[in-house]
DNA sequence: CTGTTAGCGCCTTCAT
DNA sequence: ATGAAGGCGCTAACAG
């Protein structure tokens, strides 16, 4: 007993109007007798009824349709900022997607062939022709910047997180407790890929240690080489701190830290950037670079809206704060 | 410079045939003369064409678009499973999105208004008449069972993770130890809802106590209740052993006990369930279950398949097999 | 003020 | 073997 899709047609049947009618008084994009107008309310409201996305996204119209370009779809970030997203338009009946940039080699084909209402770049590892294709779909392209990118071609918006001063907070942080050879642990990497030099957290490093020579691990694909890896340039660098590219990185330094017979943070300091679960749950707990998820989301919100409004090409910038949770680690 | 969408229409041209003949050529469906052929095959090359999922969904086609719905979209464990969902079909061009069973009241309508060739239901919250009418629109529809649901009604998929026969594993794990008194730990809820009785974790965990008195702390909202929580009921029943049903709660467990004192595992032995990184972290780090999620991702894929093909009414069911990973504290 | 009509991009009969 | 035509559900321009 499937039941059938409840379309235009019926509410307009039941209503006693004709269809576009029914479109009219959905949109208010028309005057509608108000006695009809009820009519077709009770209708909709009897029958269920709701327009489907599918039809208007074919015409070129919202479908509140929002994707999220991610590297890690495992990561809980990205569902955070999906979640506060989802907050902020409860009940409008949104959808939020998924791609991932690795794996698929065509993604952004099937991205640029969907309609959405917005797209949100939150990938580190997106080339920067991809970024550019998308933003030439003319779809509500946001980036959530984690890179010093060049400027691209068109109309997008540009959220800053804060990386990059965030990244001075914690150097700071380092230093008021007196560390002076501070490291910088990259993510694992697939392949060997040296730490990326424009990312904004390595770009704070580099700023702070102003001229210092900077100690940096990098080209670790899993626990074992970071192990030796960390092993290695402890011996010839004893560095005294280390600045984790995320909090995953950082819990995982500790354990190697830990397995060297070290102790955090007496012997070194240890800073993740997320502030993520695995924080509070480390011995000891881990102090992190906290991203103001929250505005992320309204901000990729409001800019969603401002780019469907007019088509100038300009590029629309915000820049938000972020908050050092200090926790034992330091 | 805005790019135009390549369309069917653009294909056609070039290679000098009519559009029905580029379909007919991409879909494989008709014999289309081998020259005529090749020539739609290069247009589409040069041009990268790609067929719209949204026309084609309107159609009631496949459209390449599969929802997962939760009830928790920061957590890591649907992520992963997505993630190994888009191993199995990269390159196909498939989008993933997710949908929030909280929060958004009408989230049902939004789903089933939609053409999703799938429909993963992940959540332990959502409703069971809403599971009812997600499988009313006959969308593929598959569930990772947690709970034990009544039977529905219709078609679907029933995808069991094999959590009822992991707890009996866990509590097996704990009697192995010599743990006497296990108690049963709830996820923080809304509200102040009790433990769902219904829930496979629980039933196992009620099954092989075999009569024992159980002990449940259940209705903690934060860590803050859960603190107060556990000690009372360490004060009152002197548990040993602690079976925690996420990851994530385990170590919201091990902070409450260790800042009364006590010991892990030597006081109390805990584990949790889905193998998350939180497990790798924690001090002692984490015996959890871990399910397969890269068989549940296959599983589901398989249903989505065999649920397409023919219409009688039926439940299929997939049973799979879960691993315990053992750590320190237990 | 309201209804009719022409597409959006695609697939599928139905003719040829 | 191929092309024309209708329609999926909806919107907006065009008549009345």
């Amino acid at each position: 007993m499937m039941k059938q899709r409840v379309t235009r047609r019926d509410v307009a049947l039941r209503a006693g109007v004709s269809e576009t009618v029914v479109s009219y008084v959905l949109n208010a994009n028309r005057y509608v007798d108000s006695e009809k107008k009820e009519r077709v309310l009770r209708a909709v409201r009897e029958l269920g009824y709701f327009p489907s996305p599918v039809a208007r996204a074919l015409k070129g119209k919202d479908a509140h349709h929002v994707l999220f370009i991610v590297d890690d779809m495992s990561s809980e970030y990205f569902g955070s900022i999906i979640s506060e997203m989802e907050k902020l338009v409860a009940g409008k009946g949104f959808l939020f997607s998924l791609a991932c940039d690795r794996g698929d080699e065509n993604f952004v084909q099937t991205v640029c062939n969907w309609s959405f209402d917005g797209i949100v770049i939150g990938s580190a590892t997106i080339r920067e022709d991809d970024i550019q294709k998308i933003i030439d779909t003319g779809m509500p392209t946001v980036i959530l910047s984690m890179n010093d990118y060049p400027r691209f071609c068109g109309r997008y918006g540009l959220v800053f997180t804060g990386l990059k001063e965030g990244s001075l907070k914690i150097m700071e942080c380092f230093r008021a407790k007196g560390r002076k050879r501070i490291a910088f642990l990259d993510s694992f990497c697939i392949g060997d890929a040296p730490v990326d030099r424009t990312g904004f957290r390595y770009i704070g490093y580099k700023v702070a240690l102003n001229g210092q020579e900077e100690i940096v691990i990098d080209r670790c694909e899993d626990s074992a080489r970071l192990r030796k890896k960390i092993a290695e340039v402890y011996e010839g660098k004893h560095f005294d701190a280390l600045f984790c590219r995320t909090d995953r990185m950082a819990a995982e330094a500790m354990l190697a830290l830990s397995a060297m017979g070290l102790s955090v943070p007496d012997d070194v300091s240890v800073v993740g950037v997320n502030n993520s679960r695995i924080a509070m749950y480390t011995r000891p707990r881990l102090t992190s670079l906290a991203i103001r998820k929250d505005e992320v989301a309204r901000a990729t919100l409001q800019l969603f809206a401002l780019l469907k409004k007019n088509r100038e090409e300009e590029v629309l910038t915000v820049q938000l704060e972020t908050d050092l949770i200090e926790r034992e680690s330091v």
